[in-house]
DNA sequence: ACCTGTTTCAAACAGATGTTTCAGAGAAGT
DNA sequence: ACTTCTCTGAAACATCTGTTTGAAACAGGT
């Protein structure tokens, strides 16, 4: 937030802050233009009004979100791949404790409680890594079903996003001393150990084929 | 919201709805009166100010959140339990689509934007459910350390979650008839299969290379 | 110097929002 | 009938909120 900065873009910067922090109801213009140094005159002369602030400001975010890459070459195998995947996922997904970051806090609002800014981002940001996702998957279960797949993806995406969406509750219940230490390292071997075994395990049971009906199946 | 009932309790309730839909900031105590057919000076009359009956509609929603408890016995087996526990975790998180029920949704809120109220929550409700989670997995994997039951216990909560959290997403990203086709049935057995699969296969390195002493003994 | 389009600023505006006030209805006890 | 207490109702209040206005500052071109 560069006192040299045009006006538009400060205001961005303080917007997405607040926005983050309060959401778009409880967030003020006038607490906004403060922390851009602008004038309470300056959002509805540069964006119309507070709501198509929000918007631009969320669609800035994506423009920042898509930088980074997997760090990994399309040329290694699935099983690698995935790790990679849940590896980078994570590596942003843990980076919501830094106060500066207010794209995370903001991009999370936004998947929570939707707005219309939240079509844009899904289609430029959220799909093309959900269908990186899904190769992968299809990769190491070729045989599994479309419905299967998804299920799939979604227990991996679970399970990176609860350090982000639950991680004030979870801080609450093990103890915040608990929390730390589970950081990034062990949390990407965790999980990428955990889901490939259940991948490379799992029977994928077309429905009713199951002699066993149910329970018996401890052993 | 019987007219019968007084006007306390038809305030919590308007209250709820109110404000599990648009959060405490964006919520109008007008609508709420309005809601609960009572009058504008009701909310002050009856809780003070608008804070302190979010506070008590929270509270309440407690009250109302212990009443169901797991429908299976506790000599069976730690496998049975853990699908009833993931059917039963399910099955109150996809009851969310239920416009009815301004519990859960309220609930989601205060987990992810905690506030005084969510204390509470977390004593009364979350941590006991919790820790009978981690009995189970103690039970599956008596030599796993503390810090990986944390990671299992999250691994599997995350995933039950996301379908509450990630709802409004995971929705837009395969569509809405590809998202209906993961009911309630479906889901409890893949997540309780996945994890169970990943449970038993999984390989607890403590970082070095171990040759393979007590991990390869479930199968 | 003059015009022109753009941006900033202080002030004001209209509407909404949480809250308060006060008169009075209703019930219960004496 | 009288008092007392609890609760409701309509209106008003003070404040806050997003937005608008019109003048002024500024930069660039002619």
């Amino acid at each position: 937030m560069d006192v040299q900065d045009p006006t538009r873009v400060r205001l961005i910067q303080a917007a997405g802050e607040e926005f983050a922090e309060k959401g778009f109801a409880a967030a003020r213009v006038r607490e906004i233009c403060e922390r851009a140094g602008a004038n309470v005159a300056a959002v509805n002369y540069h964006f119309g009004d507070k709501e198509q602030l929000y918007v631009e400001t969320v669609v800035h975010v994506h423009g920042c979100g898509n930088e980074e890459e997997p760090p990994c070459g399309e040329d290694a195998g699935p099983e690698t791949r995935l790790r990679a995947f849940i590896g980078h996922f994570l590596a942003r997904v843990l980076a919501i404790q830094d106060p500066q970051d207010w794209r995370h806090r903001l991009m999370l609002r936004e998947l929570i409680l939707p707005t219309a800014a939240s079509d844009v981002l899904v289609r430029t940001v959220i799909r093309p890594k959900f269908n990186r996702l899904m190769e992968i998957l299809r990769e190491l279960r070729p045989e599994a079903e479309e419905r299967r797949l998804h299920a799939l993806a979604f227990s991996i995406v679970g399970q990176c996003m609860y350090y982000r969406m639950g991680r004030p509750v979870a801080e609450r219940v093990i103890g915040s001393e608990g929390f730390e230490s589970l950081d990034l390292e062990f949390l990407t071997e965790h999980i990428s150990s955990f889901s490939l075994a259940a991948i490379k395990a799992m029977e994928f049971a077309p429905a009713a084929a199951e002699p066993d009906p149910a329970a018996a199946g401890v052993k």
